[in-house]
DNA sequence: TTGCCTAGAAAACGATCGTTCTCTAGTCTA
DNA sequence: TAGACTAGAGAACGATCGTTTTCTAGGCAA
């Protein structure tokens, strides 16, 4: 009852931000964000709801957080896999393994920023900005990979493709396959343009 | 007042139903499932409440008949623009050319199965099945035309990747480039596999 | 100890949701 | 015309939501 590592009352305020966003975006990722009230939040944080509206003005924000920590963690984890390997070109590959370890997790449920654009996306217009641009970094990285390995311009494009309908094939049907299939798909594409995986 | 093509009062159940599911399909796509109230769903269709559940039992068994009518809308355009075409070949890629148009069109919000997936997949079992069931029956014929066109078994999911990172990628870009994006890559991917685009 | 400040537990608030009920006006039959 | 039935308009209901407030217990300076 005492545990000192989850007892939100001890924690500073920028520690217990931390965890409340972390709690938000496990809740969210499981269940969708209007399902998931901030009772759950507070029920599943440790977190009172007083505390809550102190560390944080409203539940959009907390959404928005969300989002900005999920973009963090997604672009840090990318470009470790992506530095792991030896060559651009692998570099390339290696996004779509990352994409079949993460498949694999028992917690997938499909891209949070595709999953939330679907629920609020034609609402709350600050949310479909922030997904918009979480994709467009994205692209905009793909491209720069594309570039470095001496790839035509319209590679970029098309391997992003890939890894999105890979996302929502996997969250879909509840097996990592697609990522396979559509690494497979970019070594084709990238023999054509005429860099080597 | 008394336009006769729009009054509910003096339609049939079956037109009604029709209505309200037309309605209801209008109204999700453009705001999510769970944005759209009963209200909102009675004052767009002109079908009071009482009617609206004498007609439908609940609010998830009109969800469940909108992605029903959804799956035969798709269905039979996609089956329409395959048919236009001369080859398996064409057929395939005129799939890209369909969805270009249709991520054209003013109220394209994306796909409404990924998109309810997305806000409801993960706690209304009932509506992950019909999800699943939607795509893996794409997934099926687009295997069927590559079987018709001569082409190898991989080549089916990685077109259906395609056309899924399409669809997301269209709707949360607000472009329809990414049908354009796609089509070359399936074309890429086709004469890969030795069926000539 | 006394008085003050903080923060959590829990109730309360107003809005909205899905669903049901009441009331009433109109229609059909005899 | 009288009476029974239908269906719509809209209120009502209970639940839940995001957010605020109340109440209370505990820490701490003087």
């Amino acid at each position: 009852m005492t545990n000192v590592t989850t007892d939100a009352r001890s924690m500073s305020d920028d520690a217990a931000r931390e965890l409340v966003v972390a709690t938000a975006d496990r809740l969210y990722n499981l269940r969708g964000i209007q399902s998931v009230g901030m009772d759950a939040l507070r029920d599943e944080s440790g977190v009172s709801l007083k505390r809550l509206y102190k560390l944080f003005p409203s539940k959009e924000v907390i959404v928005e957080e969300v989002l900005r920590s999920r973009h963090e963690r997604w672009t840090r984890s990318v470009s470790e896999a992506v530095a792991a390997a030896s060559t651009p070109q692998e570099g390339l590959l290696a996004i779509f393994d990352f994409l079949g370890v993460w498949f694999g997790e028992n917690d997938f449920r499909g891209c949070g920023f595709i999953n939330s654009f679907g629920e609020l996306g034609g609402t709350v217009e600050s949310l479909a900005g922030i997904v918009r641009d979480h994709k467009a970094d994205f692209q905009a990285y793909v491209a720069q990979l594309v570039e470095q390995a001496g790839g035509p311009a319209w590679l970029g494009p098309q391997l992003a493709i890939l890894a999105e309908g890979a996302q929502t094939t996997a969250a879909i049907a509840g097996t990592p396959q697609a990522a396979d299939d559509a690494r497979r798909a970019a070594q084709i594409l990238m023999d054509a343009a005429g860099i080597k995986g």
